[in-house]
DNA sequence: GGTATAATGAAACATAAGTTCTATCGAACA
DNA sequence: TGTTCGATAGAACTTATGTTTCATTATACC
């Protein structure tokens, strides 16, 4: 039996929800605004998937608070944690696959770091994803390797980083180019063409500070 | 008359207590909690001082929500501006005082920035400070110069950053080196010693990107 | 001292929002 | 076909939490 990375639709919806509103507002949702905006029937179905959710370690709650819901994700698994880095699952380097398996899976495991991997200094804030796909193939990253992410929101231009396309839910591997109100998002492969979003479709999940072949 | 930027302490306390809280919780207090945590005596003095802190913009209320406030500060004001960025105060360079007038001053101004003084590229999420003693005169900034930082939460070693103090509530300008589970402060001023602080009890605000003489 | 204004206290009120219970529906399966 | 179990519905219940009102105490000013 697999760690059981998969959620439901339902459940991918709500976790997209709340992070986009999270972002907004700056205050997380309530249970009654998570049912309204994506038209579940009862109150009692986002509980029963907030349950869930929460069971998979994708978000926290905080019982009989209001809005007490909040994002874990990469934060929870920092504490504490010499030369391992958290190890959050695989990412797309090609085109943003609709299905993102995330920057997040059930239990979350830790991978060993090479100190001299990262180049200069500490693993703090920093990350593990298994690449999928040769679009980075320029760069010297290729299918399977493991890429180390220091998470940060902002990014320079040219910066190869993982980027969420909010739209269609998916995490994605490239280079940053902010033009304008527009993001290209550049593959490393002369034989792929960039991609364009709105700057506010995008959202950044951290920088490539290393990459190790496993 | 000043653009008063005067808080009484109690709103002091009220806007460090709420940053510490979504800090810590990923969500924002309710009004009985930082009644009860600050020890004040009724609800209703924490309304009072709430719509207060709204009025100076310190803070976005979302009436009838549960736990709606939203610490507004720099998000607020890069709502479009071109070659400006938001002039937020002051920061001392020195040892941090205990009296910050913060990144949150009453009215937000913007300042024109010469695009060749940040360096490469956009000024997305730069904000202004004007600098206050003369602890980094040896990186060339000097009391009275304005500082260009970029708004983000970590850094590199020796990155020299705005960094808050949360237990005593101060914002200053120092060259960041984390240090195991503390942060050294380095001022570049071969005169003054470098500030030891426990790594949880910073938060760094921006990296600086570009200096002016104004 | 007397008056205006800012700041505080206490309590009642209204409702936003989490919880819980039970019934139903659908798919997998023996 | 009936049983089981995951997912959904609907509704009632409880309480967490924002709002409001009014009285009271401090502060400043003439």
């Amino acid at each position: 039996m697999q760690p059981q990375p998969s959620l439901s639709n339902r459940q991918r919806e709500i976790l997209g929800y709340i992070e986009q509103f999270v972002d907004q507002h700056n205050y997380p949702p309530a249970i009654r605004q998570i049912q309204e905006d994506l038209g579940i029937s009862s109150t009692s179905v986002v509980v029963y998937n907030l349950n869930i959710l929460e069971q998979r370690g994708m978000l926290r709650r905080e019982g009989k608070v209001s809005r007490g819901i909040s994002i874990s994700k990469i934060e929870a698994a920092f504490e504490a944690n010499a030369n391992q880095v958290p190890f959050l699952g695989t990412i797309t380097a090609g085109s943003p696959l609709p299905d993102p398996e995330d920057l997040s899976s059930g239990t979350t495991e830790f991978i060993d770091v090479p100190p001299e991997v990262v180049p200069g200094n500490k693993l703090a804030n920093v990350y593990a994803l298994k690449v999928r796909g040769y679009s980075m193939v320029d760069a010297l990253i290729a299918d399977g390797d493991i890429v180390l992410l220091r998470y940060q929101e902002t990014a320079q231009q040219g910066d190869m980083v993982a980027v969420r396309i909010i739209s269609d839910n998916s995490v994605t591997l490239k280079r940053f180019y902010k033009e304008g109100d527009k993001v290209r998002l550049q593959p490393a492969n002369v034989t792929m063409d960039p991609i364009y979003v709105a700057a506010n479709n995008v959202r950044i999940q951290g920088r490539v500070v290393g990459v190790m072949r496993s």
